[in-house]
Formats: structure tokens, sequence, C-alpha cells
DNA sequence: ATGAGTGCAAAGGATTTGCATCGAC
DNA sequence: GTCGATGCAAATCCTTTGCACTCAT
């Protein structure tokens, strides 16, 4: 994460303690956070940090390209710090969200033009499911 | 849409006239309207309906399975009377939503689960890129 | 007639904004 | 020292809820 300051400085923003720490965090989990879990994470290493930094942290980062944005049908947004294009998918009984590896689909941005007349950039594909959890207590 | 009134009349629902032209209306356009669009546009007809109505409107239709919910990464929801599986495309310039036709991805909720330990029902897949008019637009 | 549905207004939750203060450069 | 960033509170937007009244059955 040396570069990271480079970034900054770039683009003439700071780097400061809360924007590395919400960083950081969202590099170290593999949990999806909403703004809110985010907050609640830092706020025992960062007592002061306001919910409003957060949110305009966030929008930072994405603007950064640093973290994508995610929507899977909740009321409110999560946050992933890994930008490149994956699948996502959800717990229906839990809410949890996690990665699907190991499959890229990125190739479909470009077969899909076929069947639109849009210009295709990206996409967003999310699964519904059980987790292992869910399936295993829904057995009993 | 005959089978309306017996899908409600099983269910012990009432299909008044505000939900019969909510489902009318969903089923007659392909935009993709959010609540707020589905109440300006029936205002017309309807003066006295309500946002409040729309919105639980809607979530009667969803449990119905008459409609699905679509977030595409806006602030609000959209929503489409068409529930068979399908992309959907969303204009990055006007934030134009339409479906992408011709295509059907439903086998990826089977192969999908050699890549996760979840269970898989169903998904949702949302294109993101420029539609004809703002293609054309950028272009001059 | 009766219980579900409507419409209104108020509440709730997520996110944004304005502004005085703070602190990274 | 400067200007961007923070933190707080208020504001905004979308959606839900409570409740008296209405109306489809």
């Amino acid at each position: 994460m040396k570069d990271l300051n480079l970034l900054f400085k770039e683009k003439n923003l700071k780097l400061t303690p809360q924007r590395y720490a919400i960083y950081k965090y969202l590099k170290s989990t593999k949990n999806h956070p909403s703004a809110e879990s985010i907050y609640e994470e830092l706020k025992e290493d960062y007592p002061t940090m306001s919910l409003a930094t957060v949110y305009k942290t966030l929008k930072t980062l994405i603007e950064l390209n640093l973290v994508q944005e995610l929507n899977v049908g909740e009321d409110n947004f999560r946050f992933d710090a890994n930008v490149d294009s994956h699948p996502h998918i959800f717990c229906l009984s839990c809410g949890r969200v996690d990665d699907v590896e190991g499959v890229n689909f990125t190739f479909l941005n470009k077969e899909i033009e076929n069947y639109t007349d849009y210009s295709v950039d990206t996409h967003q594909l999310y699964f519904y499911g059980l987790c292992p959890k869910c399936k295993e207590r829904g057995r009993k």
C-alpha cells in the first residue's frame, strides 16, 4: 500500500488516518460491509470518527477506483476493495455476501453487445441462495 | 389478465382499482419505473391515489411473484412486471434501463454451484454502458 | 357488514450537506 | 500557514408505518 500515498498526492487529496483506516479495513475483510458496519468496526480504534466521514471517504475511494459499491437488493450499499470484476452471492437467509472466486465473466460485456444497441463497459452479477451454514440449519 | 382476479381471490386479497392499475401499467411499460414514477404516471387517472399505496401494492405484487424488484445501483428501486429471468442494462449517461432480450442465463445458477458452497436459486445480471442515444450524443 | 385496502401524515433509515474547526501537507 | 478533511447536526430522499376511514367482497 505504499503507492496509496502517491495516488492521493497526484489527485491533490490528503491521505488522512481515517481514509487510510477505512481502505485498510476494506482490503482486509471479505464481508462486504455497509458504511454503518465500517463505522462500527473502526469506532474502537478511531472513536472520534464520524459516520459522515465514512461516507465521504467511500465516495472518494470509489472515484479513485480503489473500492466498488455493491447493491444486492438491500436498503443500503455495501463496499468491496476488490475492484476486479467478480460475481457476488447473497444468502437469502442470513444476508451474508461472499465473492464467487475462480470465474471471470468479463467476456460477457462484449458478448452482450450482440443483444443490445448499448455499448457495454461493465456488469454486476449477483447470485441468490443459501450459504453453507443456512443450508445446514434448514436441513434439521 | 383474467386470472389476476383468481390469483388474488386465492390469497384472500382484494383486486382493487389501484392494484389493478399499477399492475397494468407495469405490464404495459418497458421503462422499469421507480415507485415515484409509477405514482406520477397514474396520478392523472387516479388523482386520489397515494404514494404509500403504490409502495404497499408493489410489495404485494412482489409477494405474488407478479413483479420483480431491480436495483441497478441507484438510490431507489425499480420495478419490472416481467418476472422471467433476464439481464438489464443501465445507461451510465441518462439512467435509462432496458431489458436485454434474446439471452437466458438461468443455467448459470447451477454452473455457479461448482464455484461456491452456497446453493443457488436465482441471480440478477446488470450491464452498464451507453444507450444508443447517449452514444450518438457523445460522438458529436 | 366486515375486514382488508386506502390515504394521509408522521416516523424511520440511509445518505448527503453546510459549516466551523482541525490537521496533513 | 493553507486548504482540504473532519465531525457534528441538520437536511434530504426513499420507504415504511399507524390509524381512521373507505370500499370490494
